[in-house]
DNA sequence: ATGGTCGTCTCACGA
């Protein structure tokens, strides 16, 4: 089965993308972020005529994540437990499979704005309670995989100029200890995994033709549980919609699992 | 040179 993730930053400017691209491609799960809609405006009859479901944690202007799947998703979980937000940034669900349940979350982490904002310290608190809420969610759900907008760039490969990104947002040690704190919680890093050397990025700024430049990072991720990792086969990212006229600034990443 | 470009109940703010 086939689970991606993909910050469309507007879910109604870009459904038609979304629609295309899972008709050309055959994914089970797709974690959506920056839907910047209310739930009353999520597109759910549009994606039910090209066979999926969805569950989605919406809001007007900001935020918002979906999870849109072939089969139904149960146990739906919006935003953190014990982690008051007016933010929409997570939800989950569970699917099941041949080879038992499958537990998905699609996550929209804070971006953080500057190391020395409210925001960054608002990031840092809410790293804490993802940590928190994902040590209890893996012993609950061994077969865990956690897609989404981590707006975190764990190491230099990952960035295209990282003297460049010293001092900023996505780069900064505090941020790149909560990612390395969530691999040692037992999580991997299904990209790079599987493949070391590629930078692999999923994210190009609108601004000075950073697409063309290849100017970008890789703080989109997919997670997969220690128990579910042997099944994972691959993991790859899809440059191509990042080409389409009125793009995302991020572009899906995609993983296979052999259940 | 700290710029630029998107999206949003838009002329400000978040990314």
């Amino acid at each position: 089965m086939k689970i991606a993730t993909w910050n469309v930053n507007s879910l109604r400017v870009r459904l038609p993308q979304v629609i295309d691209w899972l008709q050309q491609h055959d994914v089970d799960i797709l974690c959506l972020q920056e839907l910047k809609l209310p739930d009353d405006k999520f597109p759910l009859e549009a994606l039910q005529e090209i066979g999926y479901q969805a569950a989605w944690a919406g809001q007007p202007t900001y935020n918002g994540v979906a999870l849109v799947s072939k089969l139904p998703g149960t146990e739906v979980q919006r935003n953190l437990p014990d982690f008051e937000d007016p933010q929409q940034r997570l939800i989950a669900a569970t699917y099941e499979t041949e080879a038992g349940p499958l537990r998905v979350a699609s996550a929209y982490c804070p971006n953080g704005e500057a190391l020395d904002s409210d925001k960054f310290i608002y990031k840092m608190a809410w790293f804490e309670a993802f940590h928190s809420w994902l040590a209890k969610e893996q012993k609950k759900y061994p077969q865990l995989v956690v897609l989404g907008d981590y707006n975190i760039a764990p190491a230099d490969i990952d960035v295209h100029d990282p003297k460049r990104w010293e001092g900023k947002v996505h780069t900064s040690p505090e941020e790149r200890e909560h990612f390395q704190a969530l691999l040692q919680m037992g999580f991997v890093d299904a990209f790079r995994a599987h493949h070391p050397d590629d930078p692999g990025f999923s994210w190009w700024d609108y601004r000075r033709r950073a697409f063309a430049r290849d100017a970008g990072l890789r703080i989109d991720h997919a997670l997969v549980s220690q128990a579910l990792w042997p099944h994972c086969v691959d993991a790859w990212v899809d440059k191509d919609p990042r080409s389409n006229t009125q793009p995302s600034d991020h572009t899906p990443v995609v993983i296979q699992l052999s259940i």
